[in-house]
DNA sequence: ACCGCTTTGGAACGTTGTTCCAACACCTAG
DNA sequence: CTAGGTGTTGGAACAACGTTCCAAAGCGGT
């Protein structure tokens, strides 16, 4: 398992093949089939053990401030995705998982003891689960985009990268006015400041309910 | 291509093999190499072919009330992904392709016109862009699920599969104190309505920049 | 009617997830 | 101490996939 996310962390889940780990730990690949399942097993447990750390993790830094206690969950979440891309995009193809239902549980019990009215907890909490999971997709795809690109400098923020490209010229950049004129005040920017731009948003209409 | 899409909607991205496109077309694999670069380029062209109707569609439907602009692209957006759940994925998988792009260029002009200050554009952009793109995947999560288990009445939303399986006893319910009580209020929800909700949230909290 | 370029269709290649099974290790009962 | 059963191991084998390759067929202009 240990061995499992150190593949997945330096070559992304296509890196990760039943031979290469095979390989790895000195067995064959049909041993491995006597711990998990198949594939999908095998991330579903590497995303749980990254997400149970996390989660873990936040829990003890939370403390008393329940108005900073979704924050602390949710940047926690996010700093564990930036340190493993892969995670974002195996939490978003399967919510159903046990890590994803222990974020969505772990937020929405924040927004409890937010006072968030029991209603809208739901829908709240969703919000927030989905601008996560959304973000750390992206950081998983401007992973493959920087890895299949030859040397390249890549911001880890796809819309950038696709909005650069849209500026010099691969795609048209007049069917793009607003993107052209925002990405010019985005050339440095910081991911974390931005996602966490995000966050303040919807906890702000979350306030509100 | 349109015999792509039916491919796509009918059997989810599995489905959808240089093969089985080829037989449908009554032609070789190695034929449709001259059409599209490889498989990556042929969802892309998919997803595109999809979203340009939708956001065509949304433009016309927009009209003159600059506040329901946002509104029309998202929803006109969250339907077109509840008839191709698999563009939802691709989507999310790949943000810096031109189907992305214009979408997020398409909510950034209306936000634009709804009067929100231009430093707070792209923030309030990407929250709105990662929700409908979270709420989207979540979809083909279900759809893969509905398919995988024989004869399974599913509703769509994977939180609630997942949560409603932590209920039956798969998943350790003490674990998720927060899921297992508020699943029970949404027993009979509208995935529609779901989603406006946390469109709503985040246009609440954007308001307020 | 000829020749160049593009398109076609299907065979072939390498890689992947998965299955299968003989060999092996280890623990427990007698 | 030994025999037998249970569970693990490792590697060969299979089917399916994306992709490449190339001979054959079309098709345009001179």
């Amino acid at each position: 398992m240990h061995a499992a996310i150190e593949t997945l962390d330096a070559g992304g889940v296509d890196a990760l093949t039943f031979r290469s780990l095979a390989s790895q730990l000195s067995t064959g690949s049909g041993a491995i089939y006597h711990h998990v399942a198949n594939k999908e097993d095998l991330l579903t447990a590497a995303a749980d053990a990254v997400m149970t750390s996390v989660l873990d993790g936040a829990a003890a830094a939370a403390g008393a401030d329940a108005s900073q206690g979704v924050r602390a969950v949710v940047l926690g979440v996010f700093d564990a995705i930036s340190a493993h891309p892969w995670v974002g995009t195996q939490l978003a193809a399967a919510p159903w998982q046990p890590a994803v239902l222990r974020l969505f549980d772990r937020v929405g019990a924040e927004l409890d003891a937010l006072g968030v009215p029991e209603r809208a907890q739901f829908d709240a909490a969703s919000v927030l689960v989905h601008h996560v999971l959304g973000v750390a997709s992206q950081y998983d795809a401007g992973a493959h985009l920087a890895s299949a690109q030859p040397g390249g400098r890549f911001d880890r923020s796809a819309f950038l990268d696709g909005a650069t490209s849209a500026l010099t010229g691969e795609v048209d950049a007049a069917d793009l006015p607003f993107l052209t004129r925002v990405v010019r005040q985005l050339q440095n920017h910081d991911d974390r400041e931005q996602f966490r731009a995000g966050v303040e948003i919807i906890l702000v209409g979350i306030s509100h309910l």
